[in-house]
RNA sequence: GGGCGAUUAGCUCAGUUGGUAGAGCAAUCCGUUUACACCGGAAAGGUCGGGGGUUCGAGUCCCUCAUCGCCCACCA
């Protein structure tokens, strides 16, 4: 007897012809959207809850590897998740990410030779938001075809109104409490991108320099060594350690004439200067460098800008004056030269400071801008504590568990020499700052609140917001925080955060500051940290070396689910993996092993009914034994976030035990007369061909439900229609 | 300068509480038997980076060295 199968079964698996229309299914079903599921009885209304916010991509273009590895992760979670019976939300949207995005913009322009200047704030925002809208299309597409099961009626932008009320919100409690505040202190310049950028979007290069020993003037008796030569003419003192060599000079004081400028320099100690580095005694510059502004600060030294936000000379000297510092630099050392104050010249390697957006060298420079402070106590709950204390304590305690462990450890060596975080940027697209200044002759005022004051004598803050200061809202912002919603009642904290261990510093530290501070609770309970996907060669892919896998192209390739699977398996967290186009063509061979599998199975089930269990051959009841432990063993590992591992076996068990052995022994026992041991066959086969679509489902979902909506009635008689929402067995 | 990770078969990696070394891919040989050649079968391949230690027993724990890689700090 041949019964007829479904025709598709005749032919490989052809995933080009099926994705889409598995996701528009699914689209269709609302099953994504976790109120669905309790209305239509899917999930219970009391169940536990999962949720966890999709890690929002930037609106700078299109997804990369990185972001399908995070979708292939976090999809398998969620819909294990959500076949368990947990109310599942997986909550989708996008980051504006201020600078990266509009640097992007700027540069597209510069090909039309267009400055952002010549637009206008107005007509320049209108642009970014163009394109903004474009990559957020692009990119929603993207998320769709690697079959992520997220709820897009919950799809959030972390500059959309609802979420710049909650950045407005969060900056006016924390401006009120004082813990942010506006100061005039030395910060990172970038020239390039014509703004301040925070510490940690500093990216140190190694780049060989020459160190030059030399004397400010004949008669000054202290040789100071610099790499910025330029710099020196506003040098106000001269650091020596306290028990040094040069004690004897402590507090005198000079006047020298230096490239034409009058310096005026006093001798002081401090036990920051190293004597075994250079001559022992350090030019103080305290407007061009971090650690000489915090030693002019214990010795209240005078300030002395000499370059200004274009990383030009200020000062009058004919020699000097309105030249960028490089040129500046030549012209000092010459004057050095010629006058014989030079004493030793030496190239060293040191490490230069970039922006990590822009490139441009960072420049020291004093500036009024806004900053939050991080050890600035405040009282909480009746007793004292800092933002540093808070974010060292949710992981100190236990309350929020970092995979793999190890990063624990980097997260708090980064806390104990984080600085106060710079959230202000000279550049358009962002947050505006909160804040309205008024002047009169009496008197200046500043208010500071979520909507803007009365009266049309107000002026706003021209700068906006780093754009981690919206995405440390991200657990809460998009569940309609600051107001009490029921979504923000039901699914904060979040159960998971998995992102890059990249962005712990940059994002995950800041949300646990933002969760804590203005909600007084953790953001998430876990955060799971992938790595780094190489290439074959392990190495970073990029375009200048063209060896970029795109997803997208992959996928079309390959189909999503093979891609998932080569970005999942061998991919512990933390770690770094290599993809080749061979894995991709691995996994896409298994999708078609299973497709031909049920054609076997479908072909010889016809009869059987899942509804009651037969008598088994001993064989069928042990496969049936070690299936049931095997699938226990899956449960554990995905629990666990060990989803490499489950995948890889549950590729391993479907090829080699049910394939090659289980299919393989049933066609003898199939063709002999003895009918119930055949039945028992053919039972076992329907039986763990349901079984193991269930289990492969979360990491391959679109051809598990492309075959699951074709499985005959009698293998799903109590089964839902969509595989999506079916109950993972044995739980 | 401080810290972390990796080092297991040709390649990519597992090896969860210490108990006889595993998988996938590639390569070799055989095979087109009606689920699948996007396949099946067979065989081959490793003194687990080096050295030392703990133990009845170490890929696994400890020490040390080496190579590669990453992160943080930063020196003028």
């Amino acid at each position: 007897m041949q019964p007829s199968i479904p025709k598709k079964f005749l032919k490989p698996y052809n995933p080009q012809e099926t994705e889409s229309n598995i996701y528009k299914t699914w689209l269709d079903s609302g099953f994504f959207n976790p109120d669905v599921c309790v209305q239509k009885g899917v999930t219970r209304s009391d169940a536990p809850i999962f949720s966890i916010v999709l890690p929002p991509p930037n609106v700078t273009g299109t997804l990369h590897i990185g972001h399908a590895t995070m979708l292939a992760i976090e999809d398998s979670l969620v819909r294990f998740e959500r076949m368990r019976g947990k109310r599942t939300l997986w909550l989708p949207g996008t980051d504006h990410a201020a600078i990266a995005t509009q640097s992007r913009v700027e540069k597209n322009l510069e090909k039309e030779k267009i400055r952002r200047h010549d637009l206008g704030r107005e007509e320049f925002l209108k642009r970014v938001h163009q394109f903004a809208q474009e990559s957020h299309d692009t990119i929603t597409d993207q998320i769709r075809g690697m079959g992520a099961s997220v709820d897009w009626s919950r799809e959030a932008y972390t500059l959309d109104e609802p979420r710049s009320r909650a950045v407005r919100t969060a900056f006016k409690k924390m401006y009120d409490d004082g813990l942010i505040y506006r100061g005039y202190r030395i910060v990172n310049w970038d020239p390039k991108g014509q703004t301040t950028i925070s510490d940690d979007e500093i990216v140190y290069t190694e780049a060989s320099t020459t160190l030059y020993t030399f004397k400010y003037a004949k008669d000054f008796p202290i040789p100071i060594a610099t790499t910025r030569p330029e710099t020196k003419v506003g040098d106000t003192a001269v650091a020596v350690h306290p028990e040094g060599k040069y004690k004897k000079f402590i507090g005198t004081e000079y006047d020298v004439d230096f490239v034409g400028e009058k310096i005026h320099l006093k001798i002081v100690a401090d036990t920051a200067v190293d004597q075994a580095f250079g001559t022992g005694a350090v030019g103080v510059t305290p407007a061009h460098s971090h650690t000489d502004w915090e030693i002019a600060q214990r010795h209240q030294l005078p300030l002395k800008q000499v370059i200004d936000e274009f990383g030009k000379m200020t000062v009058p000297a004919p020699l000097l004056a309105g030249k960028k510092v490089t040129e500046a630099r030549a012209a000092v050392v010459d004057w050095l030269k010629q006058n014989e104050l030079v004493e030793k010249e030496e190239t060293i390697t040191h490490n230069l400071a970039t922006a990590e957006r822009s490139g441009g060298i960072i420049e020291p420079l004093p500036k009024l801008q806004w900053f939050v402070a991080v050890n600035k106590e405040f009282s909480r709950n009746g007793v004292s504590t800092t933002l540093k204390k808070i974010m060292r304590e949710a992981v100190a305690s236990g309350s929020i568990k970092i995979i793999p462990e190890r990063f624990e450890k980097i997260y708090f060596n980064w806390i104990e020499n984080l600085h106060d975080w710079c959230i202000s940027r000279q550049i358009w697209f962002g947050h505006r700052i909160p804040v309205w200044y008024r002047s009169n002759a009496k008197k200046e005022e500043i208010y500071c609140d979520i909507e803007p004051p009365q009266g049309d004598d107000w002026t706003q803050d021209p700068d906006t917001l780093d754009t981690w200061f919206s995405s440390g809202l991200w657990t809460f912002s998009p569940l309609g925080w600051p107001n009490q919603t029921p979504d923000f009642k039901t699914y904060h904290p979040t159960s998971l955060l998995e992102t890059g261990y990249d962005i712990l510093f940059f994002w995950v530290a800041r949300m646990i500051l933002m969760s804590g501070y203005l909600l007084d609770t953790i953001p998430f309970h876990t955060v799971y940290l992938h790595g780094l996907v190489r290439d074959s060669k392990g190495r970073k892919m990029s375009k200048s070396l063209g060896n970029i896998i795109d997803p997208l192209e992959m996928t079309k390739k390959y189909g999503a689910d093979a891609v998932r699977l080569s970005l999942l398996i061998g991919t512990g967290p933390g770690n770094d993996s290599k993809l080749s186009e061979d894995k991709i063509r691995g996994y896409k061979n298994f999708a078609n092993k299973i497709w031909n599998a049920t054609r076997f199975v479908l072909e010889n089930t016809a009869d059987v009914s899942l509804e009651t269990k037969p008598q088994l051959s001993a064989k069928n009841e042990s496969d049936l034994q070690e299936f049931k432990n095997f699938s226990q063993d899956i449960t554990t590992d995905i629990e666990h976030y060990r989803l490499y591992l489950a995948a890889e076996k549950l590729y391993h068990y479907f090829w080699h035990t049910f394939a090659d052995n289980i299919i393989e022994e049933s066609k003898k026992a199939i063709a002999q007369s003895d009918e119930s041991l055949a039945h028992s066959a053919r039972w076992t086969l329907a039986y763990l061909l349901v079984a193991l679509l269930k289990f492969l489902h979360p990491f391959m979902p679109f051809v598990t439900e492309a075959i699951w909506e074709s499985l005959p009635k009698n293998l799903k008689t109590s089964e839902p229609e969509l595989l999506l929402i079916a109950s993972w067995p044995f739980h």
